[in-house]
DNA sequence: CATGAATGAGCCTTCATTCAT
DNA sequence: AATGAATGAAGGCTCATTCAT
């Protein structure tokens, strides 16, 4: 039990460091020394717990990614509320720059990693789909319009933040206009 | 004259190819001597009409983002019109897929180059406002709302087509939802 | 005593499993963790046996050699007797493709190796001219290439195993050529 | 053709300087960094030539394997006179110390590199065969022993090269030895 | 004794960029 | 302008060895 724990929390380590790292010079311009020498531990661990950079890579790219929280929304919350969930949860998760830019970089990876192409697939296709069912009782293209326009709002909110609107305004505004 | 023509033509060819080759690899993969391959044109020429690779990165990322059509329609379209004018040239800019992945990828490395972020911070402030203005009258936070959600819609349409839905039938429904 | 025996019986065991993972990658292609899996024996145990990878090549180099088969040879037969003797042990030690490996890759090795070179050297010269003397009466020049003809050979049909010639025959064959 | 001529003496400066380190270090302890300091040139060149080590390493070792000699000698030679010509070859190619570690080095991994074991088994099947056939009139099982003794004696000569025996009386003891 | 986590030197290879022709 | 050979700085990764437990 106890060697497990410190296996996960070595790696939870790494992966934090990894994410400093990765969100200040992208998956590809980040080297490996970096992340080792921001997690504080050497360079050859990061390939005892991972097998490839590439892992490494994933498993940020999966964390940065709105899938956890829509999926938890969808647990939670019915009706309109789980629209406000899914916008304040969005919100919260990317208010700090590192998510914001590692959401970016995410995306821009996502066709190169098959693992990374199914989890947008699920979450553009699957995910929205079953919002648009909890929140507006169907999911007619129109109803799969709002769901888009609801969440790229918020990624282009969350991508260029703008300066005089707070997030629970702007929140409040995007439910509005989408009805 | 035919001197600056003949430049003209060279660089033309090598940003498309490097377009080609950067869709498929992303910017940083995608190693120079295939743009040389792809382009037809040796690699050293390829530094004669680019300082450096980060010049032509530079290129074709100003190409792939929406603001020229951006400003294309805002010199000739007003009021309502002028919504349905981005949309248009929105999904028909990003119909092929290689547009679409080279719209990723360059989100994604905006942050790392600083004439890119201009780009961006112009686009989703300056340009968003005055579409706003232009079509609704005014720039109000519900306005910028309206901005926001057309525009990350249209994004997440051209991110995950969806298979049933075709381009015109997914305008018109957006342009009604947002009113 | 019984320490000795735990001790020496932990060698083995690595050394065996030492000699089947050397077998296929080669000494310095072989990794010491695939020598731990395979002898079931941890990483860091290998290194309280063996002071160094390069003392486990030893050890094994050592035993993939003819020298020990030539020696009990030696203590054992007489004239003609002997060279049977040598033919018969040395197609048996080689049998299986392990060893056989393992003498080729030692045999590259030996140079690298002042303890190996050492023992190559008293192989070739000093035991092979003692076979001569025991078995020839003289160790002239005559009986030394006879030697390394008999040596000779025999390596080359264990490198290469013909298919339709059996140990038997290829032994008796040799010894008549030889005279 | 001044084109090829410099990528082809080019080619050759790296084969000489790997010769040289290899035959040193052994093909797996030579780092490409000292092969490219010892041919006078970048240590990314090299991979402009060469696709990978393992190309130049399979390169050296043909170069050092017999099979060329055999080759030779049989296009020239006919009868007894062949014998005498592969022995004469044969312990020119390996005089110099290079050549001979080369060898060894050479049979030591040609079981890794499918194409060296190809080489290997037509030496040993195919051109002993013929060899057989045109010296003594027929590839019996006691023609390929004379064969193999031939072989292997020349081997063992070259591997432990005894000081008192020059080239010229091992030689011809040898082939007396074997009628 | 035993384990497996931790270290860091060093290796092969890639690739942007320069240069001689 | 045009080519492709040449350079060298990194980068990802492996692996022998050590160490804390």
């Amino acid at each position: 039990m106890s060697r497990r724990d410190a296996r996960e929390r070595a790696r939870e380590r790494i992966v934090r460091g990894a994410m400093r790292v990765f969100s200040r010079y992208g998956f590809f311009r980040a080297p490996v020394h970096l992340i080792a020498r921001e997690s504080g531990i050497s360079k050859g661990l990061i390939f005892w717990y991972f097998s490839s950079k590439d892992e490494l890579i994933l498993e940020v790219a999966r964390r940065s990614l709105p899938a956890d929280l829509l999926r938890k929304c969808l647990e939670e919350r019915q009706g309109r509320e789980l629209l406000e969930c899914i916008g304040r949860r969005y919100l919260e998760k990317y208010r700090d720059e590192e998510m914001r830019s590692l959401l970016i970089y995410s995306m821009g990876i996502s066709q190169a990693y098959p693992e990374l192409e199914e989890e947008v697939r699920v979450t553009c296709d699957e995910l929205l789909r079953e919002v648009a069912r909890k929140a507006y009782g169907d999911d007619s293209p129109k109803s799969m319009v709002r769901m888009r326009a609801l969440f790229g709002s918020l990624l282009c909110y969350v991508l260029r933040r703008p300066r005089n609107v707070s997030e629970e305004e702007y929140l409040r505004d995007l439910l509005e206009v989408l009805g």
